[in-house]
DNA sequence: ATAATACGAAACGGGGCCGTTGCGTATCGG
DNA sequence: CCGATACGCAACGGCCCCGTTTCGTATTAT
């Protein structure tokens, strides 16, 4: 009987990896991403001063800057709250509520920027994001619309890529335009009542009932 | 009674700038532009091989990279058509299909990326832009809801943030997804029919009437 | 203690782009 | 023709970042 360590992985002999170190890094590759516009941007001298951290302890867990990435913003995929299920307003309330939040923190917005704009330089790295982080998003609120036309709470002509476009879209600019007022100002969170009363317009129309 | 220049600003001597190579300059800020993401990617040094001309002929003319963008996503500023005012729906569509065109076009498109993104690296440059390109079209906007809630073709308790979110931002979304498909691929125009469609799900919701 | 590994710091050669300068040529006015 | 200016081209020194290597030190198992 050798000792506790007796069938577990067996450590590889050797100082073993920081966690701290790791987290560091993590961290300030999300604040350099939210920062800086496009990945092209983001250096790994820039990640490795700011984590106070050698650019060799970068290198030595990631071959290149597109794996950093990828591993920094899986980091953020919080996953869907689940959805009650009673109406399709009210469950749209639910999504568009997650959006609200999400739209304040740059770290989430910045996912949004990487998946629109990086999509021609970076195009591997990108779909491994939106596999991971949009995709079951889209697929929620699509099966959302669906169940509404279905009961008859949305209306039997929907035109599903045109209302998914309205509810992701519009969420998106109000938060886009809420920042343009102050320049750099980050505009913070959105109102609380915001998700409510998208689900409003967005469901009864501009136009009066 | 001299020359036929007699009070003209007199010409400065010497062989005039040539402004082919000042188009192609343009032209080649342009699309170098569309095709990078973030203006700290465009480097004067690739403008000048994509525009077949020496460095020097751009330092000449503009100072810096900021001047340089500005200038060249002015030709972009396509004016507004008028509106024929005859209703809110066909003035609505009628700016949608403004919109639903330039989305189909990587140039403009990227005038939008700009603004949204780069707001905090250049903020006067992006302000100047916005006055000049977004501004006026935010304002048309605007105007044509408000017109809409006082002749009551409109919901009278519309929230004026929120409807002009809808209008673009669903614009502006269903072309980004459009373009998910297939990637890199630039989904090129967008269906002929969107705008009406479109001005039918806003304007109606997404509920039956 | 010793071997093995990780750490932060510093330096390397290489590449890209900066903004400038010099060169030979082309195109204007006088 | 002559002076002035613009042109394309090539080269410059400088900066930043790349990805790698070397160094001295720290932390682990044996």
């Amino acid at each position: 009987m050798a000792t506790t360590d007796e069938n577990r992985p067996a450590r590889p002999a050797g100082r073993p990896r920081s966690a701290k170190a790791e987290k560091a890094i993590i961290e300030a590759t999300l604040d350099l991403i939210s920062e800086s516009s496009g990945i092209s941007d983001l250096s790994i001298e820039a990640v490795a001063a700011r984590a106070g951290v050698g650019k060799t302890t970068i290198y030595r867990r990631w071959s290149n800057k597109e794996d950093l990435v990828v591993d920094a913003l899986a980091v953020l995929k919080a996953p869907l709250p689940p959805v009650s299920g009673r109406s399709v307003r009210e469950d749209l309330i639910t999504y568009l509520e997650v959006m609200r939040r999400e739209a304040g923190d740059a770290r989430s917005r910045c996912v949004m920027n990487i998946v629109m704009n990086e999509g021609d330089r970076h195009s591997r790295m990108v779909e491994r994001i939106r596999q991971a982080t949009v995709r079951p998003r889209q697929e929620a609120l699509e099966a959302l619309l669906r169940r509404g036309v279905e009961t008859g709470e949305l209306r039997a002509d929907l035109d599903l890529p045109i209302a998914m476009a309205m509810v992701v879209g519009t969420v998106m600019w109000y938060a886009k335009s809420a920042g343009f007022g102050e320049a750099g100002a980050d505009a913070g969170s959105l109102p609380e009542t915001l998700a409510e009363r998208l689900a409003d317009h967005l469901l009864s129309g501009l136009t009066p009932r």
